[in-house]
RNA sequence: GGCCCAGUAGUUCAGUUGGUUAGAACGCCAGCCUGUCACGCUGGAGGUCGACGGUUCGAGCCCGUUCUGGGUCGCCA
């Protein structure tokens, strides 16, 4: 093994082309294959740029040429050489018309045989690439990913500097605000039985910085939830948090358009026409069954309820009867397209959604046949298919619920099912939309009372404001979210900016005024010396670097995620701590809840 | 907390109705090879079939439990 000793790296493996032939060059990195034929041997060497060929022959030291002979894959090498050539070039390859006619040659690591071969798109499966993530994240993939998501950051930190935002860090020891979800929670020293909570997002200091008078802030803020996990939802995530002072929902909406329209041209070359479009939650919830639907297809849903209300099929009937709901969407030309299996799983599909079951109707050119049509008179079953637009050839899916949320739930993600497994969404379609006028409210089962929607800092639309303590269900909120391809990349609203206003709300959320000054105290006491109107969004930054690669899961676009139990392999975090740690904290831990 | 999927060589996988010594490709090791580039050729090593228990004359295969990973519902102001 030898030391890098004054060697100077000049150039990086993927870089080197027929104009720098003659030059004498020399390159650092990793072995990706090598290749022996005896009296010739060929060295590919990669680092975060590309392959180079490192050549050895009849003309190389004998020394050097020995030492080349035992190289394996992954060892660190730095070889100089003069910049030559190839007499049979590589087309596959950016420097395939050059090798490296070696002259010096260090072998800096040697490299165990690694679990997994190091190459691009490798199938090898989650566990092993996650327990040796540093070796998985040397494919050409995974660093790919990391170098956008680095441009990412750089063009939105560039981005809000031109638009006169200030960068302002907030704290990562905050105190727990127990509304929404669960808070990560670190033990005090100083303070034995206190705690703090890792943030999970700088809401609160944000407003409070602007009503400090920064005017426009942005951070690239790390943020924690401990709830569990999906493919787009990590414990520790990152949010682009931005905030405005002095504007309503168009400002913030245009200034993140701009945004959004730098970020898709410079990432990915696409113009984004503006302005984006917008939808009101309830007309999204109407047509996709969905807040955040995937516009790259269509298959909306259509309401049946006034037309089966009251016929003589229970399953349709009964529902209406109890305020709930039956829709349905109509795929075109879908009823040859759907054998009886296939309905089957879309049954259990729907199922998982709450629903009960999934009623259809297949217009084949040669008969008719349908899961409910004896249920029905032949008037009905025509007003039904009548009104779902419904032509020969066509498949109906029905699904009639007690509760329209389990009704919009089961045929929104229906709608995005039946899209996939026909193969209608275009890969590179990327669709915009704004959804506006959120509800303010929504009724927890769980805690039998009103919550909100966003957070309790969100201001209602000017012209419902009245509605805040008379009529929650229909009072709607300044938020919005931005939705691309059927995915959140982020959300926001206009906040409560008055005194008067806020209390209202938490009157409107059941909290006493102690309860709301002891949850919120700071906040209540800062907007009593003069707020600004302010309102601001963030993005989830994994989830649009993901969209933005192509990748399927945020674990793609993190150098080191964790999995689905919360757990880091590579580090088996969390860990048990020392009990001494455990003692200066004031803290026990009984052998039942270590184990 | 619920549901679904997966787990066989270092890796990716195959493995018939439960029946002889569990296979392939790639990788690895050794030898040969002067223009390869997924080099080629020859030979070799490599397995607690995730774990435990059960059924059986006999289990990679059937049953139960459990572990690990993935997807998802709930959850995620």
């Amino acid at each position: 093994m030898q030391s890098l000793n004054g060697f100077k790296r000049t150039d990086y493996c993927g870089t080197p082309t027929l104009e720098k032939i003659g030059n004498e060059i020399a390159v650092c990195g990793w072995v990706q294959r090598c290749r022996d034929l005896g009296q010739l041997v060929f060295v590919d060497l990669r680092d975060r740029t590309g392959i180079l060929q490192l050549a050895f022959d009849d003309h190389t030291d004998k020394a050097i040429f020995d030492q080349a002979r035992r190289v394996r894959a992954e060892f660190v090498l730095a070889a100089r050489g003069v910049l030559r050539e190839r007499s049979s070039k590589n087309p596959d390859l950016p420097t395939g018309s050059v090798e490296l006619e070696v002259t010096e040659l260090r072998i800096l690591a040697e490299s165990e045989t690694p679990p997994f071969e190091i190459e691009e798109n490798s199938d090898v499966n989650d566990t092993l690439r996650l327990k040796y993530r540093y070796l998985d994240l040397r494919r050409p993939d995974m660093q790919r990913a990391i170098a956008l998501r680095h441009k990412v950051v750089k063009l939105t930190r560039d981005y809000f500097d031109d638009n006169g935002f200030y960068e302002i860090e907030t704290p990562m020891l905050t105190k727990s605000t127990p509304e929404g979800a669960r808070d990560y929670l670190v033990p005090s020293r100083v303070h034995p039985g206190k705690f703090y909570a890792l943030p999970q997002s700088p809401q609160q200091y944000k407003q409070l910085l602007m009503l400090s008078g920064f005017d426009r802030y942005f951070q690239i803020a790390r943020c924690f939830r401990d709830e569990d996990l999906r493919a787009d939802r990590q414990p520790e995530f990152t949010q682009i948090d931005l905030e405005l002072s002095f504007v309503d929902v168009d400002d913030v909406i245009a200034v993140n358009e701009g945004y959004l329209q730098r970020v898709f041209k410079d990432i990915l070359g696409i113009d984004i026409p503006l302005p984006i479009q917008r939808m009101p939650f309830a007309e999204a919830m109407d047509r996709f069954g969905s807040d955040k639907p995937d516009l790259r297809f269509g298959l909306e849903l259509c309401d049946l309820g006034d037309v089966v209300k009251d016929c003589g099929f229970k399953v349709f009937a009964e529902p209406m009867a109890s305020g709930g709901s039956v829709r349905c969407i109509t795929v075109p030309g879908g009823a040859d397209k759907f054998p009886r299996k296939q309905i089957d799983s879309l049954v259990e599909y729907v199922k998982t959604y709450g629903a009960k079951g999934l009623a259809w109707a297949k217009l084949s050119p040669d008969a008719m046949s349908s899961s409910f049509a004896k249920f029905l008179t032949d008037d009905e079953m025509a007003a039904l298919l009548a009104r779902a637009g419904a032509e020969t050839g066509d498949l109906v899916l029905v699904v009639a619920d007690a509760s329209e949320k389990v009704v919009f739930a089961s045929l929104g993600a229906l709608r995005c099912e039946v899209a996939r497994r026909l193969d209608l969404i275009d890969k590179n379609d990327y669709k915009l939309l704004w959804v506006t006028e959120f509800p303010m409210f929504e009724y927890s089962e769980e805690e039998e009372r009103y919550v909100a929607m966003h957070h309790p800092f969100t201001a209602p639309m000017d012209e419902d404001a009245a509605l805040l303590e008379t009529d929650k269900k229909r009072c709607r909120a300044k938020a919005y979210d931005i939705i691309l391809n059927g995915t959140e990349l982020g959300g926001g609203s206009i906040r409560i900016s008055t005194p008067d206003l806020q209390e209202s709300m938490f009157r409107a959320l059941g909290f006493s005024a102690e309860d709301a000054q002891e949850r919120f105290g700071h906040l209540i006491n800062a907007f009593k010396y003069g707020a600004p109107p302010h309102g601001g969004l963030a993005y989830g930054l994994d989830r649009l670097v993901m969209l933005l690669s192509g990748q399927s899961s945020i674990r793609d676009v993190i150098a080191f995620p964790k999995v689905q139990n919360a757990s880091e392999l590579m580090t088996s975090c969390p860990d048990v701590v020392e009990s001494k740690q455990l003692d200066e904290l004031g803290l026990k831990i009984t052998e039942q809840s270590a184990q």
